[in-house]
DNA sequence: TCGGAAAGCGCC
DNA sequence: AAAGGGCGCTTTCCGA
């Protein structure tokens, strides 16, 4: 069964829609934490707007819930699958979230066109024959109740040893100006450069004093700096990683992310094209490796670190139904099957020609092992080849349970074009090729994640007792990787969990395809000491 | 003075 | 050594 919430002017609507679609009496409710945690142990799914905003305040209150259908998120999926009918009311953008000073979401009233039951049954009549798209949506709204909690919950932050980090790589803080490390770097740059009055920081200005130097560089970009030899080099790599450490990650961020011993990023499912999930503030999809060594588990406490080895290659080779590379996805080490099926020489090798078929590569070793690759896994190749060619043309492609790609625009031309304009546009619809090549297992690959996150929730939740963040609990999300935070004594039950749902996610997804969902778990007390 | 573009690099 | 796909974020620069 279902329960539709509504914001109204005067307070929020509650309406039961029984499985049958017949919809009851909508009924005032005033406390709704209070009200959800009563009605929440029937198992309802919740059907509101938008997870984000009604999420928030339930978890404040204590309030966990199990199911939910985020009709805002369904309403996209369906909407870019041509299922539904435009509707101002669900088409566009997430709401503007505002906060009170108490740190809660604020619930403002939704328009009165935007009626969750009618929104809902439109949405369930569009995948009742569609089962794959009607689990898209359930793994779609889990993920969003998945980002509420780990945002509520937190990653266990410690600012002393993230202090301790930076002050070791950049040197005392200094008011007003750089660390003493990194000013004493930018100083023997200067030196190197003769150029006296340099700001490292400055692309143009660098470039400058870099091709004064007699360097022959065309940008400042580490890998162009990379093919030349000049004792320049060296310090100013090292300067822009500091740099860089500095800019993102610094005692700023520190000041502005870290609070109670917590960052709590916010999460937007869904938020990249494909699916993926994009991060709303503080970076926390792109956390960097030195720095996690400030993620620490609270006393008594374990992290319990996951990773899906080589998922894109392992999805690819379940959803092709590419039967030579599914008996290499079999394996831990898929590459090395790779090289163990004779298709390449070195583990390399197929690493490189994987990424190619999954990213487009036409170039270097990529190129050079397409041919290999496709005489290897023909049917694989031709899946991904397929989906290049659709999207040259500006068809819409999908990925496994029916997300769509955007319509393509603007790729193709007329006979009148010059031929800089016919040359531009084929270089345009390339480009579109590669990404509706990559979105078919990009986008599958973050579905698949999607059901790994939902089916471990459900998992954790049953290990532990009490509220969500006294039981194991995850508290970090990075496309392939889970990091959840649990009792010491819990951590190898969370451990088989993770294995478990994987392997559930990839049965959910894929029934029958023989590929291994393979992860690798890790216990620590650092996020940083993981694999 | 402000906002957007570009460059560059962190993550997957 | 990248490359080839997807992002977010910071700094600097430049034009409205």
């Amino acid at each position: 069964m279902y329960i539709a919430l509504r914001r109204t002017a005067d307070g929020v609507e509650a309406t039961d829609v029984g499985d049958d679609g017949i919809p009851g009496s909508p009924v005032r409710v005033d406390d709704l934490a209070a009200w959800v945690a009563v009605r929440e142990r029937e198992r309802p799914r919740w059907v509101w707007s938008d997870t984000a905003t009604w999420y928030p305040p339930l978890l404040a209150a204590g309030v966990r819930v199990e199911r939910c259908q985020d009709l805002r998120l369904c309403h996209a999926i369906l909407r870019g699958a041509g299922m539904l009918e435009p509707d101002p009311a669900w088409d566009g953008p997430r709401p503007v979230r505002t906060t009170t000073p108490d740190g809660l979401f604020e619930l403002e009233p939704e328009p009165d066109d935007a009626d969750p039951v009618a929104e809902l049954a439109r949405q369930r009549s569009a995948v009742a024959d569609d089962p794959k798209r009607a689990l898209l949506l359930a793994a779609e709204s889990v993920g969003a109740l998945v980002a509420a909690e780990m945002t509520f919950a937190g990653l266990p932050w410690r600012a002393d040893e993230h202090d301790r980090v930076l002050t070791e790589h950049l040197g005392r803080r200094v008011p007003g100006g750089r660390p003493e490390k990194l000013e004493a770097l930018a100083a023997r740059l200067r030196e190197i450069l003769d150029a006296p009055a340099l700001n490292p920081d400055s692309h143009p200005e660098l470039l400058r004093a870099l091709q004064n130097a007699g360097l022959r560089v065309e940008s400042t970009s580490k890998w162009e700096l990379l093919e030349i030899e000049h004792p320049v080099v060296a310090p100013l790599l090292e300067y822009k990683q500091l740099a860089r450490l500095l800019s993102a990650n610094g005692w700023a961020w520190l000041d502005q992310w870290v609070r109670d011993g917590r960052f709590r990023p916010v999460y937007v499912p869904a938020g990249v094209v494909t699916g993926r999930w994009a991060s709303d503030g503080g970076g926390a999809l792109q956390l960097p490796k030195q720095i996690r060594r400030a993620v620490i588990p609270d006393p008594g406490w374990k992290l319990v670190v996951a990773d899906a080895s080589q998922l894109e290659p392992r999805v690819l080779a379940a959803m092709s139904g590419d039967r030579a590379m599914a008996r290499a996805g079999q394996q831990t080490d898929m590459y090395q099957a790779i090289v163990d099926a004779g298709a390449v020489e070195t583990r390399r090798q197929a690493k490189y020609g994987m990424l190619g078929a999954i990213y487009g590569g036409t170039t270097g070793e990529s190129g050079r092992m397409k041919p290999r690759m496709e005489r290897a896994f023909p049917t694989a190749m031709a899946y991904v080849e397929a989906a290049a060619r659709a999207g040259e043309r500006g068809e819409v492609v999908r990925t496994w349970l029916g997300r769509t790609s955007p319509p393509g625009t603007g790729l193709g031309y007329d006979e009148t074009a010059t031929d800089a304009q016919k040359r531009s546009t084929q270089q345009r619809a390339a480009a579109w090729g590669r990404f509706t090549r990559n979105f078919v297992v990009q986008g599958t690959a973050a579905e698949w994640a999607l059901s790994w996150m939902g089916s471990l929730r459900r998992r954790l939740w049953d290990l532990g007792s009490g509220s969500l963040v006294e039981r194991p609990h995850l508290v970090f999300f990075v496309h392939d990787e889970l990091v959840v935070h649990t009792p010491a004594e819990l951590a190898d039950a969370v451990a088989d969990a993770l294995r478990e749902s994987a392997a559930e996610a990839g049965r959910l997804l894929f029934r029958g395809a023989p590929v291994e969902f393979a992860v690798s778990v890790g216990i620590v007390d650092r996020y940083s000491d993981a694999k």
